[in-house]
DNA sequence: CTGGATCCCGTAGGATACTG
DNA sequence: CAGTATCCTACGGGATCCAG
């Protein structure tokens, strides 16, 4: 469960700085596009292939799941090695840093969980006092 | 009219998967817009009017702010109240949901704040050697 | 198997002007 | 002051074909 944490850790980077707004922005433009997060989602138990990432990742095409993969390893968030067998294959892993980032997008998940129902509530009832 | 959220039915698309995956897609698509979680982050020291929400979050548009905020108190973020007094204005203030929603996100931006120059680093580092 | 190259489209989002 | 209404452009992202 989430927990209303107003004490002074949560205070850290909640303080009202314009530097840190910028920082919003940031963070936003690494994960914050369609696929990053279920990358980094998918890769949370270990190493996977390229055509098993695809598979895992419904709905992803070869082009996105190209360019969102490079976008991570450029960002160091997980890295690339290319195996030299017959047939040649590629594994992708969470570096180190990597792990953090979905450590710190697991509250955000679990707070999805507990709450997109209420929102979808919120959303139908909003609409209907605007129809 | 300008549709921030498809709905639920955005979803479905990608069923065929563990439900926690689509999880992730629909929080991206309530907070991972250019500009949701500024505006959170700048409430969450209580409600603040339209202009000076406009202020506060630099190089947002009129437009885009009266959107944002629109998409949020329709998926129960926030809430608008109008003053009717003379000037009349509005204020907005995050709800009880909002707040924890605030509160999950913490984590996130602490990370950003703590990764971001490694991750400058990083980015560095990889075109360098793509040069 | 892994991905680069191209084409194409929808939509987010910026600039501007107008209203109650 | 707090929006609304248009217009317009850039970019994300899908489909498809090609290559090492």
């Amino acid at each position: 469960m989430i927990a209303k944490n107003s004490g002074p850790e949560s205070a850290q980077a909640q303080d009202a700085q314009p530097q840190d707004a910028c920082r919003t922005r940031e963070v936003l433009d690494i994960v914050g596009d369609k696929w990053s997060l279920l990358v980094v989602r998918t890769l949370k138990d270990g190493p996977l292939r390229f055509t098993q990432l695809k598979r895992s990742i419904d709905g992803i095409s070869q082009r996105m799941l190209t360019v969102t993969l490079r976008g991570l390893e450029r960002d160091g968030i997980l890295s690339r090695t290319v195996h030299n067998v017959m047939p040649p294959h590629v594994s992708y892993e969470l570096t180190p840093m990597g792990a953090t980032l979905r450590d710190a997008t697991a509250p955000l998940l679990e707070w999805s969980i507990a709450h997109l129902p209420h929102i979808d509530a919120a959303r139908a009832e909003y609409d209907t006092r605007r129809a």
